[in-house]
DNA sequence: GAGTAGATCCTCT
DNA sequence: GAGGATCTACTCA
């Protein structure tokens, strides 16, 4: 198992980084504790001419502010004042591309996400969309902003893949505020996988 | 099973 | 001062 090399997020494409980011493995280690997951779901951010994107229109905050950095760092950031949301930013320096993370199927460190999350157990929602998944592993908006290199967290391949087969593509969730943009097909998830979210596959 | 409302707080205007 | 890349629980059928 290897982590991800930098040259791996800095593509130009980043439809093609979010697809490969399926099948690989995210990682956090905070307080010797370790979890992971394998990403089963994620949607592309396209930069400024993406208006589901905070970088839409060249838009730049102190917030956003790491979207523009080289690719290979983190953005996290509160959502809806509860949920905390995992990004991978792309591409190159300036260019503010970014994945979000949506759903891992759990691998390491379950007990951990157990008692993160308060569930009596590990079941298929544990790790089940982008609030739950950094939930469950510990990630909060202190990770915002790190290197991808960096042992608390970063993502690796252990050289498992998906097939096309495998994998589904769709629109993006909860972004209806994007207008025509939010109907762009951004969105990469294994299909049959119970943990993908935005589905009632198997809630029980 | 489907639809809706509430929680809750940081960030930008 | 408004609103958001969400989730859960509750209602109603």
């Amino acid at each position: 198992m290897r982590k991800l090399s930098e040259n791996f997020y800095q593509r130009k494409n980043v439809l093609q980084v979010a697809e490969d980011l399926l099948g690989k493995i995210l990682v956090t280690q905070c307080n010797t504790i370790i979890t992971a997951g394998r990403i089963v779901e994620c949607e592309a951010y396209a930069g400024v001419s993406d208006k589901a994107s905070h970088a839409a229109g060249g838009k730049r905050t102190p917030r956003n502010e790491i979207m523009y950095a080289p690719g290979g760092v983190s953005y996290v950031y509160l959502c809806y004042g509860m949920h905390h949301l995992f990004n991978v930013v792309t591409n190159k320096k300036e260019i503010p591309h970014a994945v979000l993370i949506r759903a891992l199927e759990p691998m390491a460190g379950m007990a951990a996400m157990v008692q993160r999350t308060g569930k009596k157990e590990t079941d298929s929602t544990i790790t089940k969309g982008p609030g739950n998944l950094t939930k469950a592993l510990g990630i909060t908006t202190n990770h915002t902003a790190i290197s991808l290199q960096s042992p608390d967290l970063y993502l690796a391949d252990d050289n498992h893949h998906y097939t096309k087969k495998e994998i589904g593509v769709s629109p993006r969730i909860g972004i209806d505020y994007a207008g025509d943009d939010a109907l762009l097909p951004y969105r990469f998830y294994i299909k049959n996988s119970p943990y993908v979210s935005g589905k009632k596959w198997l809630t029980k």
